[in-house]
DNA sequence: TGTACATCAGTGAACGCGCGTTCACTGATGTAC
DNA sequence: TGTACATCAGTGAACGCGCGTTCACTGATGTAC
């Protein structure tokens, strides 16, 4: 793209696009487009020709890139939870100091909420949804991510002896709280410093709830 | 309505029924209907030809009881969240002895959510979904149930002198956990024991955690 | 109790509309020589 | 580099279909006398 784009400057028309970057541009502007109208409505009840109009490109068009809307919002998914894992990615590689683990970790799911906005309120909202293919997708996704997060628990010095289920309680119930947190972002009024601020506060406190319980476990 | 059947029982003819009655018949009809439907679909893309159809009636009679798909499904909110009031109702009715309190209230939760199955189904999907009149309408039910559980925390030993918003958080967490074992219960394989004490075990470990840290909260 | 009229829950035909999908097409991009 | 042909992303017309909504209707139930 870039090696294109030098090359270009020389011509005095705007950069040409081979065929396969301008199919790549409908598919992503299809894409933006689906994510742009799950704002307002439910995958459901989502239409081949509202996207493609909304994309503006016509209905037929379409099926170059997808076979179905349901081929479509599995990718939508896939898009999704690479978001997701990246936000994990980032969230290991930063140094994180044991005494601010929950106020790290739930910085880091705000700034990345706030970037990928579209995706988070899209997997919130289909994840209950009444679309069996895509409710199972999301649900293998959650549980996938789940049990990395089992994994991770695992490194903490009080966890490390644990049984592997107990630690799925643990990460079952953190990923539903951040769940939960990421749904309320994307639904608070925009730019709302106020109320987004109430929920870190809200999520941190229970985060730090789940924390306590979890050292008080068994020591009983 | 036990008058009129007493009444009926002399004439050789089966229990005719008022107008009221068989307007309030065929309104059920197509209450049932719909959440009929709502297992395999969602609400946003239910059609009002659709469920008269499922109901045995022509789709203009469905003009005779509400006036949009939309009122159908408020009307459905308000049922459903009828049922968990009741549910509430019988919890706190049940003599509870602290011991067993977790134990009490998750056997409730379960019984309720398989005599009221697709009540809790429709709030569960429905909760997040793309249909903004909805959601406010199911969040604003769940907001109330949260608040009225952080009055009732407040009875406890521990939690008496907390502050409001601390019971708050606390109700939440609660309530979360909550809606995901009744959201896991529904989805789960019908009559499948196995899976679903999978899901209550899950359920009171979480609970139990909450409980712990709430105990050792600021103990600190 | 019997009659005459009013009410109104449910019917059935009709409408215009947007849907998903098919098909033959166009014309810019890519390839072979 | 220039030419001739192949590819294929996007077009536009057409289809049959189910949708929500309107309207005048029917006939059983309810009411007044």
């Amino acid at each position: 793209m870039a090696t294109r784009d030098s090359v270009n400057i020389a011509t005095p028309n705007p950069p040409r696009l081979t065929r396969a970057e301008q199919k790549e541009r409908t598919r992503v502007a299809l894409l933006d487009a689906a994510l742009r109208l799950l704002e307002q409505k439910s995958f459901s009840s989502l239409g081949l020709r509202e996207v493609a109009r909304e994309a503006g490109v016509v209905p037929t068009a379409f099926y170059r890139h997808f076979d179905s809307m349901d081929e479509l919002g599995l990718v939508l998914i896939d898009d999704s939870f690479r978001t997701l894992r990246q936000m994990i990615r980032a969230a290991r590689a930063e140094p994180q100091r044991p005494e601010h683990v929950i106020r790290d970790s739930v910085e880091i799911l705000v700034r990345h909420v706030h970037a990928h906005r579209m995706h988070f309120r899209f997997i919130a909202r289909e994840r209950s949804s009444g679309v069996p293919v895509m409710r199972q997708a999301i649900r293998g996704e959650i549980r996938l991510f789940t049990s990395e997060l089992a994994t991770d628990l695992a490194r903490f010095p009080f966890l490390d002896r644990w049984p592997t289920q107990d630690l799925g309680v643990v990460a079952t119930l953190i990923v539903n709280t951040m769940v939960s947190t990421a749904e309320a972002i994307v639904d608070a009024p925009t730019d709302s410093r106020v109320a987004e601020d109430e929920i870190i506060r809200h999520t941190e406190k229970q985060l730090l709830l789940i924390a306590l319980g979890v050292s008080a476990w068994r020591r009983d």
